[in-house]
DNA sequence: TCCGTTTTCAAACTCTCGTTTGAAAACGTA
DNA sequence: TACGTTTTCAAACGAGAGTTTGAAAACGGA
């Protein structure tokens, strides 16, 4: 494997998610792009038959990468108390905030996204935000046992934006007036705090 | 007053604000301002010397709008009991739900600055932002009186946060697989919810 | 009414964008 | 090695962007 094709593809692949979470799609040239990855202008009609393809493959891999970290620990807190599997889940979705790696990039991808989701984004989420939506909704259903469905929906919801509120912002809300640096203790102790509220919100003790 | 060329000038103003809360900064063309204001494609330059400083004046506005729709109601909820208080803000931080005005075209301006923010906003955000921070700050502390200056900040941003989730990905949320239709009546729902939820996350009865 | 200033206008200019082209190079297989 | 295929490359294309231009029109005080 590793055909020297491959490796073109590859280079792309990986100047794309930078530049494309960094300054969005739009703002995104395909000439920075080339530039980056060091390959000919050509290479990514030939090889993602156009700007649209190569993002469409980029939103692939990250939204592959922001989930299957939850999705691979469903069995795991499955077994848990509920109160351990929530706090777990908070933690993990806090996770872009204590390390600068491909989860802060994929994250920051879903960003651009949220204001004006192009088709391709609609299209993705429409298909495989299901099992991580289920997943949420499960964890929630066991705080609220009796709740209906689209109760159970906007708590899935409400959980997921208490944390990607920080993970959001965070560079704003390093800066004034708010002045809230995040190390990797400070982490912790948020998720701790947020599994807290949220627990006593949804009726725990 | 209003002399003919100040009518052009505030029809630009009008046109770009929707057009850029719409779309977007670079997505949003001065051909397509100048098309649904109705003037000239100079006239941009020659009012504004530019787009980008058209932008500027569209975010000064917006900006204004918001702090003062926001601080207008400080004083009404100050008197209020907590709980009201907090029931009070939540629906109002929901509005943009359930209207579509210049408040909702204002919040939207902001979140496409929000992604990545131009040196203008940032500079307008460390500003004059503190005031609606300290209204927020305020309210939690209501709740939680004895909890130190970083707890309170980040539950003013845990609070923001679950109602701005709702608002930023309303869209998204109306399709599948989350398929939550928020119409004026389920809007008042999710408020309450909302409200009950923080409430006793934040250990009220 | 007259005249200097302000404002509008259609057209063109320059730049960057994503994509296409056709040939050259590299590759893999017999 | 020889040959068909895959992959790279420099160059150019057409469309759309923001801006500039210079003249025409509208305005406003004397």
């Amino acid at each position: 494997m590793t055909r020297p094709s491959d490796i073109t593809r590859d280079r792309i692949l990986k100047a794309a998610e930078r530049l494309f979470a960094e300054r969005g799609y739009d703002a995104t040239s395909v000439r920075a792009i080339v530039a980056r990855a060091r390959v000919n202008q050509a290479a990514i009609n030939y090889h993602f038959d156009g700007k649209e393809g190569l993002y469409r493959e980029v939103l692939r891999t990250a939204f592959r990468g922001l989930t299957e970290d939850q999705l691979a620990h469903a069995d795991d807190t499955a077994g848990l108390p509920r109160e351990e599997a929530l706090a777990a889940f908070v933690r993990r979705q806090l996770h872009p905030l204590s390390a600068r790696d491909e989860a802060s990039r994929y994250m920051r991808i879903f960003n651009w996204e949220t204001v004006r989701p192009t088709p391709v984004f609609r299209k993705l989420m429409s298909e495989e935000a299901a099992p991580f939506m289920g997943l949420t909704v499960d964890l929630v259903r066991r705080f609220l046992p009796e709740a209906d469905q689209r109760s159970l929906m906007v708590a899935a919801i409400w959980l997921i934006g208490q944390c990607s509120v920080f993970v959001r912002n965070r560079e704003q809300l390093a800066g004034p007036p708010v002045a809230l640096e995040l190390d990797d203790m400070a982490v912790d102790w948020l998720a701790q705090l947020l599994s807290r509220w949220t627990m006593r919100g949804l009726g725990a003790a």
